[in-house]
DNA sequence: TCCTGTTGTGCAACCGGTTGCAGACCACCG
DNA sequence: CGGTGGTCTGCAACCGGTTGCACAACAGGA
């Protein structure tokens, strides 16, 4: 038995300790941990054993220094208090967890001055990056993305791996919905500058309001918040529109606000469908017809795809595309149009 | 002028290829970057400018391995999703980033075990821990806390630092408001078991309750959450209350809920007052009656003491605890006690 | 002119792991 | 009995910085 009565407090407890404790080389206390099979069973155990006694915790730091991997990963969204973004991030962060891998959340304020930087900074401490819903131009995020691992969300860069929404699917439903309770006349109040969704939004519903027969106006950009949402209603009035889909949910409701306080009632005298279902939208009386975005899935689809570039870093960098279904989810905000029967 | 044509590029420049390029020591690269009164102004600038040309970047893991500091620190929450935390997320993170540091996210999901678990994984690589509204009981806390500098929010726990929300005020104000109009009678939804701030609420409103000489009925524990809300209903109507505190602002919501669907209404039967002063508050119908808190300050402040703490580690660690100030925002949950004029 | 003190730089050990290489040991086979 | 091959462990260099110590160069004082 090695001389006991020492050590067991968790004061710094290195290979070496463990490694003179168990009567081995420090290299092969190494093996036990990380390559296992090339350590014999027998003495695997009582390194193991005696690495346990003393409350070794192998230094991730140092570990990082020689692998030149820091299991540590990099979630850039644009403003973490925006509805959208907490149900992926909390999933992000809990699938790298089970990867063993830790993330590090950031946040740009939607600026895209800060976007860049904060890439730049967190690029020299982790093995790859998510980025939500950049702002950034597609060649600077092309450029970017040359040094590190990226995966993108909601945005696609040739050369990238990404995973998308299909937003555009759900822009053709909330078209049809809208058209299919009798509206003629839609508006799309569209989002920020750089959004990919947006854009995608735009192209979708044009095409379904074409093949419905009716019109549609487009309207933007706007700030992806309530506030955007009520700066954007006389611009809406002024199309005559009775059916309205908004960039997001805040939007939406910042619209319904609007309308509102103009006593223009929603659904009796316009229809307004959100997008991305949060539960701002599901609180909001009227509570919001709304496109359901698979946030949740999004955010651990991103960190597998990263992962796995990460770790095949050796071979070809293959990039991959996963586009993730959406929905329609139907509650108060939108109804047939007309004066018709109150 | 050294040799061009290479270099330039973001390919893992190191001090070693700056020394040489400058002509002097790496000790004298690496003191140009973290200790610059110490070398010759003049020396200085040219070591800067080469690093600058071949771009290169400090190591950040190498920097770590040697003094110890990763400047890191680990955020732990119960739950990511729950609109109390984004704003103080934010606020962290970005006052954190302003200070040099960058911060780990990590969510237990109201799972004590998984918070235990996950202060030991981050302890490893982070300077210090910031925890918020945790669930482990003090002297759980209190150990993990002798080994890494630890900030508590809403917490308090002998020999930490913390930062308080003044709940107790706010739980009073609350009381107080309810009299004000004419309530006799109140209930008080209580959080979750192990919530020092439901702890906080139930011991000012109590006393806040025999000061008025109301009658006050505690309920509880309950989940944070909408659900917690919905299911707190029956008691709460069993109580006989005309007046409701609740826990936080998204068992308000889900307690308007459920009293909807029995065709109680609020304010007109019940006033129900929320805490915490979320979007989801604001944007409910009717809009929430809610005790402000202040998450934002609280998550800089936080940050702000945890990386006093971690700088001055080899003094006295003194700690410190900080109360921000709480208020009631009034809105249209609430109204006058009794069947008066509809 | 010699001594002392200050400033600036180099040297080399060190942080705590990982890993290529070499060699010991032990079959097993011809 | 020598040769071949496989398994297991030790050795030492290495990752990219930091820092205590030694020493050179130079200035000022006696």
């Amino acid at each position: 038995m090695p001389q006991d009565g020492q050590g067991e407090t968790s004061v710094a407890m290195t290979i070496r300790d463990v490694a003179q404790a168990a009567g081995v080389h420090v290299s092969t206390v190494s093996r036990a941990f990380s390559a296992s099979h090339l350590v014999k069973r027998e003495t695997r155990d009582r390194v193991l054993a005696v690495a346990a006694e003393l409350g070794y915790q192998p230094n991730e730091t140092a570990r990082a220094l020689t692998t030149g991997r820091t299991r540590n990963l990099g979630l850039i969204v644009s403003d973490i208090a925006n509805p959208f973004y907490p149900p992926l991030i909390k999933a992000a962060q809990a699938y790298a967890r089970v990867r063993g891998y830790q993330v590090f959340v950031a946040d740009t304020d939607e600026d895209v001055h800060a976007e860049e930087e904060l890439i730049q900074t967190l690029a020299r401490q982790v093995d790859g990056i998510v980025l939500v819903s950049p702002r950034l131009a597609n060649d600077v995020i092309a450029r970017l993305g040359g040094d590190l691992p990226f995966v993108l969300v909601n945005r696609q860069v040739t050369g990238l791996s990404a995973v998308l929404m299909d937003v555009a699917h759900g822009a053709t439903l909330a078209v049809e919905h809208l058209a299919g309770l009798g509206h003629g006349h839609l508006a799309l109040v569209g989002g920020p500058r750089g959004s990919w969704t947006s854009a995608e939004m735009r192209r979708a519903a044009g095409r379904a309001a074409a093949e419905q027969g009716i019109r549609l106006d487009v309207l933007g950009p706007n700030a992806p918040t309530e506030q955007g949402g009520i700066k954007a209603t006389a611009a809406v009035l002024r199309t005559g529109a009775t059916g309205v889909i908004a960039y997001n949910d805040l939007v939406a409701i910042g619209l319904i606000e609007g309308l509102d306080d103009r006593e223009v009632l929603v659904p009796r005298d316009v229809s307004v469908v959100g997008v991305d279902d949060t539960v701002a939208g599901r609180l909001n009386r009227p509570r919001l017809t709304t496109v359901a975005m698979p946030t949740a899935p999004a955010g651990r689809t991103a960190v597998d795809l990263l992962i796995e570039t990460v770790e095949t870093a050796g071979t070809a960098r293959a990039t991959a595309q996963t586009t993730l279904a959406t929905s329609l989810v139907v509650r108060d905000s939108t109804a047939t149009s007309g004066p018709s029967a109150g």
